[in-house]
DNA sequence: CTATCCACCTGGCGGC
DNA sequence: TGCCGCCAGGTGGATA
């Protein structure tokens, strides 16, 4: 999916678009995503108007006049996308929900159904399943060094999992986990628990850098992904190691390898990311 | 607590 | 051209 900064950057694009317009209509043509539609749901936002947009992990929030909260979540392949000027727009293989706000017009498409989309009330979101288990927001204050450590040190397993475990920080996904993990020089294989304060600090600054940097740059566009006004984001030319498999290193021009970790793959460069213990 | 595998789903790509 | 297996920004759940 789209990770923190790809939800961020949607997030960001949609909010000046839609924040303060009054849902006209909103229609769902395939209600069977992650976890069904409500039926209620179109019925529901009717005649609401958007008060503000938000990201809370990678869940985007959309808050109604009436208290209610439209939560979207993009899964794998989920996009989100305002045409402001609802002539421009044809309906799609994969629009499973279109909202109408008089001209213009915010369409979920999501070919592999991985995504979601409810409603919920405030007072609902400490019951929701998936708020339940969030870790620490990584652009927040509570995400620090000092954390990262104390997490680290309790965590025996790799470092990679570590850090992609949403329960612990949330928006680390399997691009920037790979790239957070090379700026910091460290092997994704480490156990956490061996990192030493130096590392849990270099760490903490690298996944906080890298999704910033991300971010700025619009996010990392591959296949399904596009920011909400159907362009690319353009941080895939600065990866510097995720999908780039035997490709030059940019520290150290060797060879980029690639291994499997938890069934997902992860990149890295054997030379600059050492297996051992390092105190520099 | 951890690792591993599975499920959900569609589609693009490479190999034969 | 066609079919097959593998792969893909996520994530909860079952199992050992």
């Amino acid at each position: 999916m789209p990770e923190l900064p790809e939800v961020e950057t949607v997030v960001r694009g949609i909010a000046p678009l839609i924040e303060g317009r009054v849902i006209a209509k909103a229609q769902v043509f395939n209600s069977k995503l992650r976890i069904e539609i409500p039926e209620a749901l179109a019925k529901q936002v009717k005649n609401q108007k958007i008060i503000k947009v938000s990201r809370k992990a990678k869940y985007i929030l959309i808050e109604l006049e009436e208290g209610e909260f439209l939560i979207i979540h993009l899964g794998m392949s989920g996009r989100l996308r305002v045409y402001p000027n609802s002539e421009n727009y044809k309906r799609a293989k994969h629009d499973h929900l279109v909202i109408t706000l008089n001209d213009s017009l915010m369409v979920f498409n999501d070919t592999r159904r991985f995504g979601l989309v409810t409603l919920l009330r405030e007072d609902e979101f400490a019951d929701f399943k998936f708020f339940k288990k969030l870790g620490l927001e990584p652009l927040s204050r509570k995400f620090n060094s000092v954390q990262l450590f104390k997490i680290t040190q309790a965590r025996n397993k790799s470092i990679k999992s570590v850090i992609m475990d949403s329960s612990i920080v949330v928006g680390v996904g399997n691009i920037y986990a790979s790239e957070s993990l090379f700026s910091a020089g460290i092997h994704p294989e480490r156990i956490a628990s061996d990192l030493s304060k130096k590392e849990a600090t270099k760490l903490y600054k690298a996944i906080v850098d890298t999704l910033e940097r991300a971010i700025e740059a619009g996010g990392s566009t591959l296949r399904d992904y596009a920011k909400p006004d159907g362009k690319a984001g353009y941080f895939q030319h600065q990866f510097l190691v995720y999908d780039r498999l035997d490709k030059p290193c940019a520290k150290c021009s060797k060879s980029i390898s690639q291994i499997r970790q938890n069934g997902r793959s992860t990149y890295f460069c054997g030379h600059c990311q050492s297996f051992f213990f390092k105190s520099r």
